[in-house]
DNA sequence: GTCTATAACGAGATAGAC
DNA sequence: GTCTATCTCGTTATAGAC
């Protein structure tokens, strides 16, 4: 039995580009900032990943997977439709207290720049998102805990949009209150017993 | 009695560095796309626009001119509430059907990286916005065509909030159509009485 | 108002030593 | 696995002629 061991320089190289991309963008950052705060050179970062297109791959894939496990978190804890719901948009207010963008909200803006990988990666990240929203959403509707208008699907690109566009505009505010209020509106909107506050 | 003339050199820098940051973002384009796109060379550029800072705020600051102008021509075209949020819905549907992001939600991405007299311009757009679309709201309540749940300036965050990440994740798909669907499900959720469909 | 020429710097990336 | 040294190219920006 062993003490944690410190991550590996691969994982750092991915903890320091991520909050670069998450709060500066794709086309924001480069090689050197990265090696710089790391305290090792560019080309040292090139060894773990040869290209930053390679780079942007794996940070994509990292949140992907790391995103799904707290979806399963949040399923495996059970709760209503509604705490569930509750729960998905605490997942973005958690980013934005740390003063970061959705990464695939940011890469989303990036788009048009990015590499073909990097961009189909993107697109099956909101896709995964909006799957698990719309099972969600049909488990309210069977159980009455959630209202129905409308074809689950479209509520869920409806709670997606959402999010990410409120995450983007509260971050300009550097206000994260304002993205809760937005969040709690979107939920209570879905509830099949209307709120008043 | 002249002939229209045709747009000047800086207007004419301002139309093509406007799509590029708004298919691209900031930190996407250069001095030489746009000059290449005109046939000119780099320094005419900052003969017009001494630096990038200044051709920026010059893009928000006709972007910001523009958008209030076509608010006041909904205000003038009358129409209830309800209409003027679907007018106001159309104004970013008809900028994805060019294939572009919001010009401000585009930088709103990009904001940590930009100067910061652009970064209060971008603020200060959204705040324009906010403030007429609660206006609105504030009349259809009176009205009692609108649903009055809320402070009307916290359903305007919303609406704005949900309006710039259904652009940012509509124009992902390439899915205008995904767009629309956000927009009219957003608007009938503010409608006093409840839609189907 | 536009040009040629160039400065000064930063980008992503590679060769090859240790 | 990390380094030094270097390459090539693109970036914003300026000087000065026309």
């Amino acid at each position: 039995m062993t003490t944690a061991p410190a991550a590996g320089t691969a994982e750092r190289i991915l903890d320091v580009a991520e909050r670069l991309v998450q709060t500066r963008g794709y086309n924001g950052f480069s090689y050197a900032d990265v090696a710089a705060e790391l305290g090792i050179t560019k080309p040292s970062l090139h060894y773990h990943f040869a290209s930053k297109a390679e780079l942007g791959e794996a940070l994509i894939a990292r949140y992907h997977t790391r995103f799904s496990a707290a979806l399963e978190a949040i399923d495996a804890a059970g709760g209503d439709p509604g705490i569930r719901l509750r729960r998905y948009a605490s997942l973005y207010a958690d980013v934005l207290d740390n003063q970061r963008m959705c990464l695939c909200g940011m890469l989303a803006a990036d788009l048009e720049t990015l590499p073909g990988r990097m961009q189909d990666a993107v697109v099956r990240f909101f896709d995964s998102s909006e799957t698990w929203l719309a099972a969600v959403l049909d488990e309210g509707k069977a159980s009455g805990a959630l209202r129905g208008d409308g074809p689950s699907h479209d509520q869920a690109q409806m709670v997606l949009s959402t999010l990410e566009g409120a995450m983007l505009v509260a971050r300009s505010y550097h206000d994260t209150e304002r993205f809760r209020a937005v969040a709690r509106r979107l939920v209570s909107s879905l509830l099949a017993e209307p709120h008043t506050g």
